[in-house]
DNA sequence: GGCTAAACGAGACGGTACGTCCTGTCTTAAA
DNA sequence: TTTAAGACAGGACGTACCGTCTCGTTTAGCC
């Protein structure tokens, strides 16, 4: 996909500097908050020029989203153990383990946020992440029914609203997940 | 809290102004969403000072909140017809029209964002709204507690975080609530 | 002309800005020159806000000229000794003087050179410097030409033309006006 | 100087390339005046890049000099017909010719501006320019001096100073030379 | 013909200033 | 004391150019 034109005149997309200015997105997250975060502030801790910024992201939501996608602990595995009792604990268990990181909590919780402000974000949000994370558990989910574990009359997707929708309600509402049952009872709903 | 004190000197609070600004601010919120909206271009449209509204309201979030809890159909009652079927199906169906309301959907979607990005209007909203919400539909299902119609190993608080969190996930991610069958569907998972 | 409206609602312009401002701009030219100038380091060491000065002058070069013209030591008196011979020295001594102002003519250059550049600021420029310089001297000259001590065939304008354009093509050829005689040749060439 | 090493390895400057620049910015100068000029816009109108630009040449206002010189309708030649009446006229005569010139004009004003802008460029400005100009009519009034035509007590750098000046001045105003009888008074004043 | 070297177009780079917009505060005259 | 009006200090925005630096390509002289 971005080796399509691979030999185009000038000057080549500097690796280094996309690096550094995801980091120091990642870092100034970390250190303030997200509210504080200028793309002015990115490009001085980057040591690059903010047009090197402009040039390659709409928005600073959409540098911190790359820096997020990149974070490899993202890729939660699609767990396949046979039943859908384990594979949707080990989902949940990976998901609250992330939510339990204040910096990757603030980083959703930022974007989610600048999704509802900002309509193009939005969209590259939904499809650049909600999207990806919704696929992997329905993987999970579709295997489920085709064992017959799933309850009568819900679909796959409800089920995916349900468990997405319990996790950023609580993470919007300031909930931190995993401090409960609340696993266990999701689990029970289930996968019955 | 407003006429605690009802005879001060000087010139009363304008009730005139504040009703220009809440519905300033609806409109400019219906016009060109929350993202772009300003204090001053609120007081602009309102035809008042901005000082009027830094004096009376923290942040426009508040502004915009106050305009929203004005709207008196948010007041879903809190349905009790006998079963947790019919209870439950009432509260979603009420929710899904108001969620069909577009100038709604842009408030509610906006105030969850400002909630994320400024902690003190975070934890306003929190008590001023978000909780009310619960604690309507905390009476519905604790009454079909009583009656045993709750699914074993899962508490209310959790069933509300199945709720609301469908409902919320959906708004955020800009999935129009009542174009599917979701409200069966959550009704089939939890009345059982 | 600024009291026309004397009574608006609203806080007025600040005078000590104003000053603030001027002075700044001053100071800043007199170290490092008009090129380095920038309405940034103005607002800066001003201690004021960049829109302050974009709300009064619509360039940094209208608030140097502002800052030229309020130098009271630019009032060079229009000389009445009741000869030409006398006044042309007297006006070419006082606008030596100052053209030995490193300062004055670093300011000089640089308004001159900004009234080609933008065409705006130029019609403003000259306006408000030129024509008031040209008048001075035209009172002068005038007088004299009453008298008959003005060459034949010779009009007032022309000899205007002739002395500002001997001081500024010198100014601006970087050739210090008063090193030489060159104001007694100017003086014997025109008031024979 | 430029065909001192005639035989380098590596390719040849490109005449067509240097003649597109040119042409550029004589072009861009021309339809929007010298100052909204970049060497950015020089490149993409020559279809060349900025590099070439900056490889030949130290900044945009010695590009716009070089195509000025290139002009050959700048070669005013130094007029002798015996009498310093004669020549004068016919020096300021073409003078005028030029500065009905809009593009010239331009041109001119931008270089004297720049020259006050940046110290290097005033250098080369005065030496490639102004002294070429003041040594030609230098030459005629030198030859004038021999025959006694000169006013007593004027050196002839003050006369060049007087000449050059009054074109410069009205130039620099926006007064437009020969649209009056300036030429027929400068004659008067200083042939006599 | 192959080799080295310079100039070419293109365009990304770090950096600086721009002029605009908005924030939250302050100051005025009127109500 | 509140109001509308509006100026204030401050700070981020996104843009435009600057002058430099790679790129891959083209054009030359030399072996």
């Amino acid at each position: 996909m971005d080796d399509a034109t691979p030999s185009r005149p000038g000057r080549r997309r500097s690796e280094d500097s996309r690096r550094a200015i995801l980091a120091a997105a990642v870092e100034l997250v970390g250190e303030h908050g997200y509210g504080p975060l200028t793309v002015e502030k990115i490009a001085a801790r980057a040591g690059t020029g903010k047009q090197t910024i402009y040039r390659w992201w709409p928005t600073k939501a959409d540098v911190v989203m790359e820096a997020l996608v990149e974070k490899a602990d993202l890729h939660i595995p699609v767990p396949d153990d046979g039943s859908l009792r384990a594979d949707l604990r080990a989902f949940l268990e990976a998901s609250v383990a992330l939510g339990r990181t204040p910096q990757v909590v603030a980083i959703l919780r930022a974007l989610m946020a600048e999704a509802q402000l900002d309509e193009g974000f939005g969209g590259r949000f939904r499809d650049g992440f909600i999207e990806s994370r919704r696929s992997a558990l329905r993987t999970v989910l579709e295997r489920a029914a085709g064992r017959g574990e799933l309850p009568d009359g819900v679909s796959v997707d409800t089920l995916l609203d349900v468990v997405f929708g319990v996790i950023w309600y609580r993470v919007l509402t300031d909930r931190v997940m995993g401090a409960d049952a609340v696993v266990d009872e999701l689990v029970t709903l289930i996968a019955r």
